[in-house]
DNA sequence: AAAAGACTCAACCGCGGAGAC
DNA sequence: CGTCTCCGCGGTTGAGTCTTT
């Protein structure tokens, strides 16, 4: 079995010398160039035939986190965290299967979103990634911090380009979202359209089982995803991407004091607190909004 | 302006499953 | 049935970048 060498260690024998580290532009076009010609698969063939120095592992996965065509980037929106959210909820660390509900979106950048932003949010506030404090977390504040950005987005999106970067962006192919996205959206979007009739959120959040998920099975459900409750929203959703061009790290979780939370066992279970008080307020940043001890 | 620390994400690694022989 | 190879997945690393001091 050939090992690959490391970086700046040299091999004589020039054909079990293996590249390894950041691809080149060069490489990248070979690469390209030889799944056109042959499709994807076979991994360590079309490496040799492309004349790349790379192990097959390491061609397959350069393609489908780089260069495969339909990969969407920039920050995920709030639609596809939430579902992120949800679906690690439901099945946890199976990163591919989350992925392919979150089409242009590789594993690899949602295993990293978990990491980077989920977790990382989960240690500063001292709850163990997973526990049920961490669900609970997710699904009284995060989620519909998540579900009233959306709201947002979809009020202002009328005006703005945000929904339709895909008719935009002719040179890349992304397919549709799948129709359990847009039905999933159309759900927790009414969730979120169903409380801003007024002004005050309480966390209950109408999820209705504390430890059920809130959205049970919203991803098997339909072929179609028009949705009757939330047109305009399924709309958006059909027209697909919802690439956000805003470069806004704020979208997840970062700013949340959920401290009292995170400390006091008695706001475990059942805590009670408005969790919007104003819209006018930019969450983001503002800590104080979310302590506790000012209820 | 520079150093230190924090963060991001592309890429690698090891493992296990599937299929061919 | 055992072995080998390939493929895909989840966990981890580390270089580059950004932010803070």
């Amino acid at each position: 079995m050939s090992i690959a060498t490391k970086p700046g260690v040299g091999s004589n024998e020039e054909e079990t010398e293996l590249r390894r580290g950041p691809w080149t532009l060069e490489e990248d076009s070979l690469l390209i160039h030889c799944i056109a010609l042959h499709g994807e698969g076979r991994w360590n063939m079309l490496a040799k035939s492309a004349g790349l120095k790379r192990t097959g592992k390491s061609c397959r996965l350069r393609w489908l986190n780089y260069l495969k065509p339909d990969i969407k980037r920039g920050n995920l929106t709030p639609q596809e965290q939430l579902l992120i959210l949800e679906l690690h909820s439901k099945w946890g660390n199976r990163w591919s299967k989350i992925a392919q509900r979150l089409p242009g979106r590789t594993d690899n950048e949602i295993k990293n979103y978990w990491r980077t932003r989920v977790q990382k949010q989960a240690r500063q506030l001292n709850i163990e990634s997973g526990s049920e404090r961490f669900i609970d977390a997710v699904r009284c504040f995060w989620m519909p911090r998540l579900l009233q950005k959306m709201e947002q987005n979809s009020s202002s999106s009328s005006s703005s380009s945000v929904m339709n970067m895909n008719s935009q962006n002719s040179a890349i192919n992304v397919p549709s979202l799948s129709p359990s996205l847009g039905e999933f959206t159309d759900i927790a979007a009414n969730h979120t359209r169903t409380h801003t009739t007024t002004t005050t959120y309480n966390n209950n959040f109408d999820f209705p089982d504390h430890y059920s998920l809130p959205l049970q099975e919203p991803f098997e459900i339909s072929e179609n995803p028009t949705s009757t409750a939330l047109p305009q929203v399924s709309e958006n959703y059909n027209n697909d991407v919802c690439f956000n061009p805003v470069q806004d790290h704020s979208y997840g979780m970062e700013g949340l004091n959920l401290e009292p939370f995170s400390r006091t066992e008695s706001n475990y279970g059942i805590p009670k607190f408005d969790y919007c008080q104003s819209s006018e307020s930019e969450w983001m940043g503002e800590y104080s909004l979310w302590n506790l001890d000012e209820m």
